[in-house]
DNA sequence: TATGAATGAGCCTTCATTCAT
DNA sequence: GATGAATGAAGGCTCATTCAT
């Protein structure tokens, strides 16, 4: 049904990424849907909307996931695996979905000038919510409990996020392989630190 | 001499920081310098040309660095204090020079795309001579005099490098406070992670 | 059976008066008419089509105009009421079909680029119809009966037209009720003018 | 100094005379500039602020010439002497600046709808001025010094508008000879009308 | 050194039009 | 009768660039 549409989305995406929103031209878009480009206008009503559109889209992807970890942590036992979860999700660990999570990258990185403040203020929300719902829950049962050393989870957070970010400049200049590896020895350093080894 | 010049590259630069490539418009450089915009001309072949002039200036800087930093950790005693040397470094602690700073980062997570395999390629070396030169000894020998556990110290350079990339990120989303609290939250974690406390 | 045809015809018309044949955009009218675009090219070949057939529509309205005005002016019996009836009818004195009056007045004017000529012979060609079948006749008789001073009757035709035409102009200006007074003071003052007073 | 913004204008006036601020496009006001339609912007920000400016140009004109018309007034002694003045400057009696008052006059029945208010407003204000600067006082005084009937003051004002802006139409559509016949035949009726022949 | 003026190339967008369904 | 989808042609506009002064 709407086919096309997607496939217009899906070009977009991509060269929104490699090129950013100026960079990207509509022509090209077309000729990546094998459309001519006024036949873009027919699906989205301009290039900003368009944008707009994709953006939402991870957004709202973005924010669904949250409940889909939640779920999937409740089921976990330790605080380990919870974490582990957490951290593999962000780190796009199975390089599964690269093309959409550089966008959201690039997005909160560098964003288009007449998008700044709502992707700003979009993006605090987000990390708030999967600090609020996610993170700090897991952290702190897990000190409870005892798994973990009785850090402060506030540090332990800023850690986390740092070390997560870090790996997206690893994803574009490391090869692939190497990219699992880095990955897992940052999960590995991070475990040691935190776990309450006695 | 080169006033006019050098205005124009501290103009250029903000505006490329801030809305990239091609999201900068030579007419706002030349506003910004108080010049029209066919004078930039007379100081520069090309947009083109006078980002590549920047970036190559930001690259060699950032070369003799490697030199400043390799001596400054000849002075001082610790791998401790060495370490948070290059950790300070790195993560522009002092917010001292923030917009070259993003201009570096900028153009190595979203370089122009006639310049990607050039910064590609600088940014690998780069790197490769900020290990080969500083992050690796000082590590080897810290791990040497026992101040360091016996650590792979590939590993710890890996979470290092990612720790420090991360700070990017909140850089461009805290508070200047906030970051300078996070900064030092993030070395501590790190210091404590690969001290070798007996 | 034609009802969506005239419905077109009907929006068309009026957007054609407010903003001009190059200004009416055929989304506008399908809009208006609760089609979409494409589907009116179920009814007209085309724009040019469209704007043609209403004019000549409107063309063929004035021109069987003339033999109903003929004829009322047959039943009455003086110059005065014949001349005012010819002036009410132009002047659009009930404001009854001010918008195809508007067309017809906007046609005359301003014509698209593609109906000129055809325009400007067929104008020519009404009013010399208007003047040899109905104003002239009527001012002869009118000079022949001693109810009208013996005027030359072409400059009282002249003037007739252009207080009737300058009527128009109001009628874009004037409020309802100011246009209504400013008829009557203008038929008051021909009137006096041309009458035969003793 | 401004010769090509000037040649501009003039070219620009022209076309929307001629197709009206839709129709004209700026290909063609470049190339009777012997420019290319780049070019235009160096001059012009946009195609409204174009047009806008022309009409400023104008209403100032008309609102400048307002006073040049009462002093030549002020230095004529008879009503009709000043009415003739104000009737032939109004209906371009000398074909002088036709193109100027065509598209005052096209933009006075039909301005484009980004600009329909301000037009509107300000024709309105043009209007009342030359009525209560020129018109009114010239026919007040003719009435007292008994030059003329003491008819209706406004009444008069009406019918002058009325003929003189239905003069209009005529100046499109009547040979130049024709016009300047017309012209006489109804400067002479209306005079007839209202001078105090006893 | 600087700039007024002009331009080529190309971009986003609009709009009338077509055509298969 | 009507429309979803696509398109050619053109239009206004931007922007890096040039060049004579």
């Amino acid at each position: 049904m709407y086919l096309t549409r997607e496939r217009i989305k899906k070009a977009a995406l991509s060269l929104f990424v490699k090129d950013g929103y100026e960079g990207a031209r509509l022509v090209d878009i077309a000729k990546a849907v094998n459309i001519k480009t006024a036949s873009l206008y027919y699906h989205f009503e301009s290039k900003e909307q368009l944008f707009i559109e994709l953006f939402n889209d991870m957004r709202n992807k973005k924010l669904a996931n949250i409940k889909v970890l939640h779920q999937q942590i409740n089921e976990l036992g330790s605080a380990k695996e919870r974490l582990f979860c957490l951290y593999s999700d962000y780190s796009n660990r199975g390089y599964e979905h690269s093309e959409e999570l550089n966008f959201w990258k690039r997005s909160a990185l560098f964003p288009p000038s007449f998008l700044r403040e709502k992707i700003h203020s979009d993006l605090i929300d987000y990390q708030k919510l999967f600090i609020d719902l996610l993170l700090m829950p897991v952290i702190l049962e897990g000190i409870h409990s005892n798994e973990l050393k009785s850090h402060d989870a506030n540090k332990s957070i800023v850690v986390f996020l740092s070390l997560i970010q870090g790996m997206f400049s690893e994803f574009h200049y490391s090869q692939p392989k190497a990219y699992k590896e880095k990955i897992v020895v940052v999960w590995e350093f991070f475990w040691d630190s935190i776990e309450n080894s006695k």
